[in-house]
RNA sequence: GGGCCCGUAGCUCAGCCAGGUAGAGCGGCGGGCUUUUAACCCGUAGGUCCCGGGUUCAAAUCCCGGCGGGCCCGCCA
């Protein structure tokens, strides 16, 4: 291992002996990205390119290569009859697999057909002491050497590149989708005195100029809807959230959400817009939004295009799972939370304990095509407004698409009142042990307290989204640098 | 938190069950080759068998502990 980066620093070292400046600062040109010489090839034209070194093909005296630019490869050919000797001797002895390089010359095509330039000049731009671990357009198929660096991933495979492009084309699409909806991108702060907007463990940090221990923003909301109280009428923000949970298929404790928030919006409102969003950056990411998606194995068509299905969460456990969990007594819904061995951290609540069971046996099992679930028992949601016309239910929905869930999404509850006393409900949720519950969050009652118009949110997991629009079943392949555990340098 | 599996050359892996000199292909290096594209042909170097301990005359192999990774379950309203 050591040998080869040995036998390269020793090729570096012969360079700058040389007077050859193995990491010159400019190019000897102007450069035409590989990109555009192979949009319009123009045989017999005269070109300057620079690229990465990702194949070398020998027959003595003709020597094929190939670079790759910004993921677009083309073939190069230096033919010793053709060039001067000392460039073609230059190229056998100091251009390795990985080197970035600058060439000039005249396109044509082999006989087999490919288009080639034929190399007149070559500069070193960069040595590369390690070659790169397979060749190029071949999978690493070792998961913590793709994980851990990425990069090689990413530089040695298209396919896994297409991914990364998709993700960040969908988060600028969906920017662009809310800004032509009106709505304003803000900030808000990650570093928080008291986290809340979710049902998660945070992320503790000691905050030396204050002396006082914070916490990582768990999710957007609560700041974002002091900005509704602020007066700004739609607000979204694109961020990291925080949750110190688990890592799994499809969680990562650092991943990536969006949050809008409409002033004189309810949830209905909101599923529209979720439904429009989804498939118009589909469309624009895409080119279409009909997309593949394995599930159990098996590639299944799923089409993004509206309208959604809407579904109450009774009707979908009485249609998926043929339970009327409805009029089920306590003591047989915690026999059944028993038999799929489903908890409830912080004490039984009936309406926890029927979305819990619902994520057990619905959600993830049935809800393939988009599937907008509503109308959640109050005591489950606690940011949640009162449903309109039932009591026992918040305005509500979260939106499943092969079985993920995506977002999450409330007709926002505006009553300082009803909320103070929600919070106070998790204090003792909080007080019996569940580690998820909300911390009372007394700044965020105030703001409430100075008024709050009627308001509709949105929460989105982009990373997820991600995964649906590439047809992947792991959110570590959407992430470019997911979580791993840290390693000492070797 | 529980279970299962994996860790051997730069990469992919065999060898482990049944203990006895560390193996292959690709890649590297050297040589040959002027139309290849996972080029080809000949030669050759390359190892902390993840780490530590134990059993044994002898451990990549068996046992224990640790580290790292993957998958499943739990958890993730």
């Amino acid at each position: 291992m050591s040998n080869e980066v040995e036998l390269r620093k020793e090729v570096r070292r012969r360079l700058i002996e040389l007077g050859v400046n193995p990491y010159p600062h400019t190019l000897k040109s102007k450069v035409t990205p590989i990109r555009e010489v192979i949009q319009s090839p123009t045989p017999g034209s005269y070109v300057s390119v620079a690229g990465r070194v990702v194949g070398i093909r020998r027959h003595g005296a003709l020597v094929f290569f190939d670079l790759v630019d910004d993921g677009q490869k083309i073939q190069c050919s230096i033919s010793r009859g053709d060039v001067d000797k000392e460039l073609f001797n230059f190229f056998e002895k100091f251009v390795d697999l990985g080197d970035y390089i600058y060439v000039d010359g005249s396109v044509y095509y082999t006989k087999k057909g490919e288009l080639t330039i034929a190399v007149n000049y070559i500069q070193l731009l960069a040595k590369a002491l390690r070659s790169p671990p397979v060749k190029w357009g071949h999978r690493i198929l070792d998961p913590e050497v793709r994980y851990r660096k990425r990069y090689l991933d990413i530089m040695t495979n298209p396919q896994v590149r297409r991914i990364f492009e998709i993700r960040f084309k969908t988060i600028e699409e969906i920017r662009k989708f809310m800004w032509s909806k009106g709505y304003m991108e803000v900030e808000t702060p990650i570093l928080q005195p008291i986290y809340g907007g979710a049902a998660a463990r945070p992320f503790k940090t000691h905050i030396w100029a204050l002396d006082t221990e914070w916490y990582l923003r768990i999710s957007l909301e609560l700041y974002l809807k002091r900005f509704i109280v602020a007066g700004f009428n739609k607000v979204f923000e694109i961020g990291k959230n925080f949750r110190n949970e688990d890592i799994d298929i499809e969680h990562n404790p650092e991943f990536t959400m969006m949050e809008s928030y409409e002033a004189y919006a309810d949830y209905n409102d909101i599923m529209n817009l979720t439904e429009e969003l989804i498939s118009t950056v589909a469309r624009r990411v895409l080119g279409t939004d009909a997309v593949e998606y394995p599930i159990n194995g098996e590639t299944t068509k799923v089409n993004l295009s509206p309208p959604y299905r809407r579904i109450s969460i009774y009707e979908a456990f009485r249609e998926f799972a043929g339970l009327d969990v409805e009029s089920l007594s306590d003591d047989r819904l915690k026999e059944y939370l028993d038999k799929y061995s489903v908890k409830i951290a912080g004490g039984y609540d009936r309406g926890r304990a029927i979305v819990k069971l619902f994520d057990r046996i619905v959600g993830r099992n049935y809800l393939m095509q988009p599937t907008f679930v509503i109308d959640f028992p109050i005591s489950s949601s606690p940011l949640a407004k009162p449903h309109r016309s039932r009591a026992d239910l918040a305005e509500r929905f979260e939106l499943y698409i092969g079985g993920l869930e995506l977002a999450n999404a409330y007709t926002e509850l505006n009553d300082p009142e009803i909320q103070a006393s929600f919070f106070r409900e998790e204090e003792v949720r909080g007080a019996r042990g569940d580690l998820e519950a909300h911390p009372f969050d007394w700044d965020f009652v105030e703001a409430l307290e100075h008024g709050m118009p009627p308001t509709g949110g949105l929460g989105l997991g982009i990373d997820r989204l991600v995964m649906i629009y590439t047809g992947v079943s792991s959110i570590k392949e959407v992430i470019p640098f997911p979580m791993v555990k840290s390693k000492e340098f070797e």
